[in-house]
DNA sequence: TCACACGGAGCTATAGAGGA
DNA sequence: TCCTCTATAGCTCCGTGTGA
């Protein structure tokens, strides 16, 4: 294999040109050690340790691998399967969080198996899916002690895992803070370091606008990034960087890339993991809504936060209004930024789908590792796992061969849209698993009563505001928050129009079906941000919510499974998208590999438009994420 | 023999239900 | 609306069993 140097590279794009116009004779031995690296990530006969810090973004891409290894929706029983395929989850500790808890629940949802407790109860096996406690990356020196201990027990449960599966080699998939992996790599047992055969990190560059680390990158020191790559040079063993934006997976909600994201999320995860979501959502409703108001009238602080106590049914929001509440949330600064173009719309988001994540700002990160994996077949047809050196502390980037550093990049015949409706395809597919076997969500009088005293809270606070105190457009802008409320996915599935649909809440016929909610996703028609398939919702082309998913419209009496639904979805493509499902064959996306079944991936879809936020909402990408500084 | 894992017991905090 | 009671989850401790 030819060995090269291209040139540096400041940002991204530029570097993607030098790759472009590589000459001839290295192309093959860029493409070789790309094709190389990206058969060890996704290879489905090793066991891949997934570190996750249990977010939605994180849950949603470890849901499409459990469907994939436990074959969701065509399994024989809804349990343990002999054919179960195995997988390593290390919860991040957290103190605001309990991540292993949550991972757990998950697990155990999709699952159907009876977890066991192992290990003093630090790790818990699900058939052949083990949940182990991992480490708090907060934590970056110190506590010796307890990061041996985590050491011992992650190496206890890969031993196990390993011997369980049969399985020989090791794909660690880390998190942005690298602390953990580099002290497990320095003090695990020769024969686990020497059965790891490749590396991922999530999140821990943002290439897109110069090389630099993420927010949350920044927890890692310039000696641990060398660190790393010793490592790795002398384990012979590549390390892949997976980031959101490089792969042009900018949007910051999953809405963008979950089809009625607001109703399905409560199918994706049992109802204990979406109340922690919900809650922060209306938490940041309602302080959004009184922000304004208390900017509006002048009213600052405690001032601010007597208003809500008087206002929000306490029965109905006790257990979930946290910053609401708090008088440091209503400081002068902090209402008046509320008339921000950016805060509005993250408003906006939040009342049509009420589920936000839990960091907050940081996009989806754990999105970039949908192309690697088990689950994923056809991550070569779309990517490149570009050989690079480095340069951290130069702020630059080239291709060169050998590497040990890789970045995840889409292929040239890749672009947003494309990527975008790939991506809704993909969790379309996952959805279908999913709902096979846990159906349509079923929501209860405790998620309406709570959606009612917000809705009643927000429109006292906003139905108050004095427009003439208010800058000019904020309070027309402040009315598409307040449609989203009532006529949004979430509230469209609360409370459905009783003369089009039927209720969501305690439906689960598949012979009835609700029709669209308001889909808009900006202010108003000229600065419409869409989420999904559709660029804008001007009432003349009434859509339906797949409650009954591809069954929904299909001849009576057919049900379908996910592969028979998606052939139908192809046949018939012109029914599909009525139906509000993606339709394979139309839109951009080409099918999805997933699951040993070709899914007809991708709606007809128009994609959220990257300028279609005023001068930029922060999930239309019109907002560029902070580049941080160099290190 | 020793280290470690397992499982049960008990404590604490929190959520939810029900009654005053 | 507030208070109390109950159930549950999370966590720690400790006795017992097992394997190197």
């Amino acid at each position: 294999m030819a060995s090269f140097n291209g040139p540096w590279s400041s940002d991204l794009d530029t570097f993607k040109k030098s790759v472009q116009s590589m000459p001839d004779q290295y192309k093959s031995s860029f493409a070789n050690a790309s094709k190389s690296t990206l058969e060890k990530v996704c290879d489905p006969k090793v066991l891949h340790i997934w570190e996750s810090n249990s977010d939605a973004d994180g849950l949603l891409q470890l849901t499409s691998v459990i469907a994939k290894l436990c074959d969701l929706g065509v399994r024989k029983h809804k349990g343990a399967n002999d054919g179960d395929g195995s997988m390593l989850i290390i919860a991040e500790e957290s103190r605001s969080r309990n991540g292993f808890g949550r991972i757990c629940q998950l697990v155990e949802y999709l699952t159907g198996a009876d977890g066991k407790r192992h290990l003093e109860g630090t790790a818990v096996v699900f058939s052949k899916i083990v949940v182990a406690r991992g480490w708090d990356n907060s934590i970056l020196s110190g506590q010796e002690e307890a990061l041996v201990k985590t050491v011992k027990r992650v190496n206890t449960a890969v031993e196990r895992v390993l011997k369980m599966s049969g399985l020989k080699k090791i794909v660690w998939h880390h998190g942005a803070v690298l602390h953990f992996l580099l002290q497990w790599i320095n003090i695990t047992t020769s024969s686990l370091r020497s059965a790891l055969s490749a590396i991922t990190i999530t999140g821990s560059l943002n290439l897109t606008e110069c090389i630099a680390p993420s927010a949350a990158g920044r927890a890692n020191t310039l000696p641990d990034l060398e660190r790393l790559e010793q490592y790795a040079k002398k384990l012979d063993i590549p390390v892949v960087f997976l980031d959101a934006p490089s792969q042009l997976l900018n949007f910051e909600y999953l809405g963008t890339y979950i089809y009625y994201y607001g109703y399905y999320i409560n199918t994706f995860l049992p109802n204990s993991l979406a109340r922690s979501h919900l809650h922060k959502a209306q938490d940041e409703l309602i302080t959004f809504a009184f922000r304004l108001r208390g900017a509006s009238e002048g009213r600052y602080g405690s001032d601010v936060v007597k208003m809500v106590q008087k206002h929000l049914d306490a029965n109905k929001a006790r257990h979930w209004a946290k910053m609401c509440v708090s008088k440091e949330s209503y400081e002068k600064s902090k209402c008046r930024a509320a008339g921000k173009d950016e805060t509005i719309h993250h408003a906006v988001q939040l009342a049509d789908s009420p589920f936000a994540l839990l960091a907050s700002g940081a996009g989806v990160p754990a999105f970039a590792r949908l192309s690697v994996g088990p689950a994923c077949a056809s991550t070569q047809d779309y990517y490149t796992a570009a050989p690079v050196k480095i340069a951290f502390a130069k702020v630059r980037i080239r291709p060169t061969s050998p590497a040990t550093f890789h970045v995840l990049i889409p292929q040239s015949s890749q672009d947003l849209e494309r990527v975008t409706n790939r991506i809704q395809g993909l969790m379309m597919a996952v959805l279908e698993r999913v709902r096979q076997e846990k159906g349509n969500p079923v929501l209860s009088d405790t998620e309406k009563g709570m959606w009612d005293a917000v809705v009643k809270a927000y429109e006292w606070a906003i139905g108050g505001c004095d427009e003439s105190n208010m800058p000019k457009g904020v309070a027309k802008k402040v009315g598409f928050v307040k449609g989203k409320l009532r006529e949004g996915t979430w509230g469209f599935a609360l409370n459905p129009p009783k003369n089009r649909g039927v209720a969501a809440t305690t439906n689960t016929n598949a012979g009835t079906a609700m029709l669209e909610p308001n889909r808009t996703y900006g202010f108003g028609q000229s600065t419409q941000q869409t989420r999904g398939s559709h660029s804008t919702y001007t009432g003349t082309q009434q859509q339906q919510i797949p409650q009954h998913g591809c069954g929904a419209g299909l001849p009576q009496g057919l049900l379908l499974s996910p592969v028979q639904g998606i052939s139908y979805a192809q046949q018939v493509p012109s029914q599909m998208p009525t139906q509000g499902m993606y339709a394979g064959g139309q839109g951009q996306a080409r099918g999805q590999q997933y699951g040993n079944h070709c899914f007809g991936g991708g709606q007809a879809a128009v994609i959220p438009s990257r300028h279609g936020f005023g001068h930029g909402g922060s999930g239309g990408g019109g907002h560029p994420q902070s580049m941080g500084g160099p290190w």
